[in-house]
DNA sequence: CATTTTCCATACGACACCGTATGGTGCAAT
DNA sequence: ATTGCACCATACGGTGTCGTATGGAAAATG
């Protein structure tokens, strides 16, 4: 059990999401990070080859944790129906920023990321896709069988994340709101 | 010899909404859009006293066409009523592109650019103030009173220039099939 | 205590870009 | 033709960053 009274790579990723999130992908440099660690670059070199080596572990680190969002949600509750998944869905957009690296949404700022770099385009591309089947898949359950549709409740799930960000306003009304109508259709 | 015409300020922006749209707001630099120009950055200092005011000047231009396209949705046709007016925006987001500079959406590279500079931000609040507003009052005329609902649906058309750019998909069918949605529950 | 390993500091050359200064070219008007 | 102006090319110093190389401190190891 080494306990380390020095940097960890977390140290670095994570300074690299705050980073991100408060300033855009162009901050992602090795010395501005450092300066904001009150280290050096030496440090950063040393945990990581180089930027791109350090962005892929940022990028990784991102999958991972999307990846066991999306399992806990589908395992949450193996007994609830499809208007509970959604209804349940509804609620985990209420999060206070869960996963918040000092202000705006970790998503919104990869997603922008994703426009300037090919892997994390790649990266988002795959993660679209599991949700956007899994919501599919649930809205057929309760009679929406138009996949046009799930594609414009994830959308809204995006663009929420988006206004929020620059409006400072609550994403979890909205995309409740949205919910509730299509749930109250899929009753007729 | 060919006749050489000069570049003019637009040529310059055009180029810069090109860069923009492929590769992001940290392209926006004089020397490698010179390069891309045929030119050298003498032409950009002559034109734009330096890169803050070059990007005051593609804010300008964006500002310019979002307001008169606002202006051409409100104007477009006097008699028509609120569901008309949604049906209509559901069709004017099936323009293939009109705005492109290059195959991916301005919007869409606009508002990634407002995640690292507050000049944008500020331009892109109040640009969805207004649009919200007036989509806020479309929606309570056919019965929805909740703004909440506006905002999802605003979203959804955000998030929709997103998933579009990533995977290019059709945004058009996956909006019409929500604005379809809510036109329903409106008729009962 | 000596040695090795881990981790960071510092110095270095290379490169890309900024913004300025200044010279050059073609065209218009006189 | 000469002058004046609009427009661009080029050269320059300055800054910020990259990635490497190397030295050193501190802990772990023996």
């Amino acid at each position: 059990m080494t306990l380390k009274p020095t940097l960890t790579k977390d140290a670095w990723i994570a300074a690299g999401f705050r980073a991100l999130t408060k300033q855009g992908a162009q901050a992602l440099r090795a010395e501005p990070l450092a300066r904001q660690l009150g280290t050096t670059k030496g440090s950063f070199y040393w945990h990581f080859a180089d930027l791109a080596g350090f962005k892929a572990e940022m990028l990784k680190f991102w999958e991972h944790k999307v990846a066991t969002e999306v399992i806990a949600l589908i395992d949450e509750d193996e007994t609830a129906d499809a208007q509970d998944r959604l209804r349940l869905l509804a609620s985990a957009a209420s999060d206070p920023a869960p996963d918040d690296y000092g202000g705006r949404s970790v998503e919104h700022a990869v997603r922008a990321w994703g426009l300037s770099d090919p892997n994390v385009a790649a990266a988002i591309a795959t993660v679209d896709k599991t949700r956007l089947d899994y919501l599919t898949g649930l809205l057929a359950e309760i009679g929406h069988a138009d996949p046009a549709l799930a594609q414009a409740v994830y959308a809204a799930h995006i663009g929420l994340d988006d206004l929020a960000a620059k409006h400072n306003s609550d994403k979890a009304p909205a995309f409740a709101a949205l919910i509730a109508l299509i749930v109250q259709i899929s009753g007729k």
